[in-house]
DNA sequence: AGCACGCCGACT
DNA sequence: GTCGGCGTGCTC
């Protein structure tokens, strides 16, 4: 007797048990298909993990699975062992985890992509054999059903799209009925042919001659194909970390193999795709927030099948399938948009590693600061390191100073010095680059005669003045609302603005500078589709003399003429309640720096703060990232802070104000009683942020010095949480290896 | 999570 | 007299 162990798409962590569906061979029954099954009084997609001979329940309990949907598993062996890995790692349920781990066409009965057109995506349809007894008294009220159905029970192989067309114009919605009611399954006919990877690989881009350390490593990385191992490549700005990959990925396709990059945000790295297409002829592929449900998943056939040759993408790319994966590139891997912070909070850079091992394959990390993590994880000898100190074509490394602006006169937020500085480098025909992490014109509306504020109405946060369209905006949750003319409060019409975004910034600059050309870069602006690409064109061929940005302007761009950096609200950083926010104040000082002074000229870095003589801005200033990294593991040793110590993050929200942290109390009280050694919950603390968009928030923190500690503690107390009656008062989430603790 | 069933308040 | 609130139970 077969029994099917499904995972099932929801927050459950357990498996359903199922009967076979009928008329399979068993061989057929291959873990990581593809199963069309009834769940409650619908019917849903599941992956079947396991065919065992026993069941829990009753036999008769158990339902029959309607058909397989797939010719062959859609989750090839290694991506179903990161499935269980990554299921058990992150606490999260197994069906949710594959789900995730499925392009969204495949995660859906029925195709509901409109416009398909059937040359590329043929579908097909075909009765289930569970069905074929079903009376067609069944379907007496449903005539084009009936006809349908009967067409498909006279023929054996099915029928395409096209065939039953002709039986009626509304086939569509008649045919979609039969599918929910389980009596048909609809296939994505296989177009996939398989073909060798291409021999011709080199495209019309010269390579360049490497550095002593750029040799070195392509070659330690060349050597390094054919089993696993993770490297860290540490290079800085403008030293060619991009020319190693490179090197790497063309012996990688030498050796008939392909290769997955992960990069943060494809949008902000055109730069290093365009050095891909460049060098390689062959199949590259993207994936990222703007690729089509339609296209993803033609690139996931396509890569599974072994037809795409190099697939660039951002997190979830962690999870394409491939023929033959022979090497991983972390790009920029200490980037927080590699953690997931919904849903199954898996982080790509470590999944890429665990994906490394089941392959035997080696994961390259790069970045120019890499994440306290992985140094710690050099520093253990888990991971190989590599080093490139120099830049490329003997460019000066920028000149980087603090700019005490303690009692000193501020325009805007702009300190005199930093005005004087603009003024020379615009004299001298230098490009200027302002860093503001903050968009919008003014952060605080307040009035000057009693005080009152412009706060949101759902969170504990001020709302924003856009002037662009004159609303006040909320950064947290959305919310909008008119500008007041008057003060609500007092009604006195005498409204001050305080603080400064990147809109009032520029409109200082305007101010100050008045025949520089200016170019803002923020989320505000670069919300449409190829406004971000056509602004940095503009920055890039250098129709503008200053740019003023947020983060946005961090990473990955290339601005050849920038020689003035001036880094705005460093202080805001300092202050941050989590412990992590130094490290990326630092490592978003160093990219922003690196923005300066590249092909030849010597670049200046301004870093406007009031805590000159803070000794970790200190170090970073005087002695580089590594320095800084250095005292900063030292510090975390100390304190027992990750990456020393082992944490997860149970975090609760709930309208009520009350209820989050009486929930906390209570899995707290639990957490005592399961008594773990080495296991301690610290809290219920209320998120700095105590409301956002209308619910109350509050978190939990667990922590180990022993990982295994932690997860002994996460096996037992996960299940208790999914039974526990309290937990349905309040919306809950375990986080492991949270990545901020906000 | 969805989605049922089930028992108490304001309305056609 | 009903429509509908969300409390509790279940999904193989």
């Amino acid at each position: 007797m077969s029994i099917l162990k499904v995972a099932i798409p929801s927050p459950l962590s357990r498996t359903f048990d199922y009967l076979p569906p009928v008329g399979q061979p068993e061989n057929a029954l291959l873990p990581g298909s593809r199963l069309s099954v009834p769940f409650g009084r619908g019917r849903k997609v599941g992956i079947l993990l396991d065919v065992e001979s026993y069941s829990d329940l009753p036999l008769a309990r158990l339902r029959r699975a309607d058909a397989i949907l797939d010719p062959e598993p859609a989750l090839p062996p290694d991506l179903m062992l990161l499935a269980r890995w990554a299921s058990r790692y992150y606490h999260h349920p197994i069906g949710e985890v594959v789900s995730a781990f499925l392009p969204t066409a495949l995660r859906r009965l029925h195709d509901t992509m409109t416009g398909v057109r059937p040359t590329t995506q043929a579908r097909h349809y075909q009765i289930t054999e569970t069905e074929h007894v079903v009376s067609s008294e069944l379907l007496k009220r449903a005539p084009l059903q009936r006809k349908l159905f009967n067409a498909l029970k006279a023929s054996k192989a099915g029928c395409s799209g096209e065939q039953l067309a002709e039986l009626g114009s509304s086939w569509r919605t008649a045919v979609r009925a039969l599918i929910d009611r389980g009596l048909v399954v609809e296939r994505v006919a296989s177009t996939v042919v398989p073909r060798e990877i291409n021999a011709q690989r080199h495209g019309r881009d010269s390579q360049p001659v490497l550095h002593d350390e750029q040799h070195t490593a392509a070659e330690a990385m060349k050597g390094a194909l054919g089993s696993f191992s993770v490297t860290l490549l540490e290079g800085v700005t403008g030293s060619g970390k991009t020319e190693v990959y490179l090197r790497m990925v063309q012996a990688c396709l030498e050796q008939a193999q392909q290769v997955l990059v992960l990069v943060p945000e494809i949008g902000l790295t055109p730069q290093l795709i365009e050095r891909f297409r460049k060098r390689f002829t062959c199949r590259i592929e993207l994936l990222h927030s703007g690729t089509t449900d339609r296209e993803r998943l033609r690139v996931w056939q396509e890569a599974k099948a072994g037809q795409t040759h190099i697939v660039i993408g951002t997190r979830s790319a962690v999870f394409t399938p491939f023929k033959s994966l022979g090497s991983i590139i972390v790009d920029e891997e200490h980037d927080l948009s590699f953690k997931q912070q919904d849903g199954f909070r898996y982080h790509a850079r470590d999944l890429a590693v665990i994906r490394g091992r089941e392959r035997q394959c080696p994961v390259l990390l790069g970045s120019a600061t890499p994440s306290l993590e992985s140094l710690a994880n050099v520093a253990t000898g888990r991971y190989r390191h590599l080093s490139l100190s120099q830049r490329a074509g003997g460019a000066k490394p920028p000149q980087i100073g603090l700019l005490d602006v303690r009692r000193r006169a501020m325009h805007e937020g702009l300190s005199e010095g930093l005005l004087e500085l603009i003024a020379e480098h615009l004299q001298q025909k230098g490009q200027i680059l302002l860093f503001l992490n903050r968009r919008g014109f003014a952060p605080v509306l307040m009035c000057h005669d009693c005080g009152w504020s412009a706060d949101c109405p759902r969170c504990d946060a001020h709302m924003t003045l856009h002037l662009k369209s004159h609303r006040l905006r909320c950064h947290h949750c959305g919310s909008e609302r008119a500008v007041p003319a008057s003060c609500p409060e007092c009604a006195l019409e005498n409204m001050v603005l305080v603080g400064q975004g990147t809109e009032r910034i520029e409109a200082a600059i305007a101010d100050r500078f008045p025949s520089a050309r200016i170019i803002r870069i923020d989320r505000d602006n670069t919300r449409r589709k190829g406004q971000l690409e056509s602004l940095l064109a503009q920055a890039t061929a250098g129709d503008a003399d200053i740019l003023i940005g947020t983060q946005m302007l961090a990473k990955g761009h290339h601005f050849p003429r920038v020689t003035l950096v001036g880094i705005l609200d460093v202080d805001r950083g300092l202050f941050s309640a989590d412990f992590r926010a130094t490290e990326h104040i630092a490592q978003l000082v160093v990219q922003v720096s690196g923005r300066a002074g590249r092909e030849g000229r010597e670049g200046r870095v301004v870093i406007q703060t009031h805590q000159p003589d803070n000794p970790l801005l200190q170090v970073l200033v005087q002695q580089g990232y590594p320095a800084f990294a250095r005292d900063a593991l030292e510090e975390r040793k100390e304190a027992a802070l990750a990456p020393f110590n082992h944490l997860a993050l149970l975090r609760a929200e709930a309208a009520d104000s009350k209820q989050p942290r009486h929930y906390l109390q209570t899995v707290r009280a639990m957490i005592q009683q399961m008594a773990i050694e080495d296991v301690w919950a610290l809290g219920p603390a209320v998120a700095p942020m105590e409301r956002m968009a209308g619910r109350y928030r509050w978190q939990l923190l667990i922590q180990s010095p022993q990982r295994k500690h932690l997860h002994q503690l996460l096996d037992k107390l996960r299940p208790a949480l999914e039974t526990l009656p309290a937990s349905r008062k309040v919306r809950w989430s375990l986080d492991v290896d949270p990545v901020t603790l906000l």
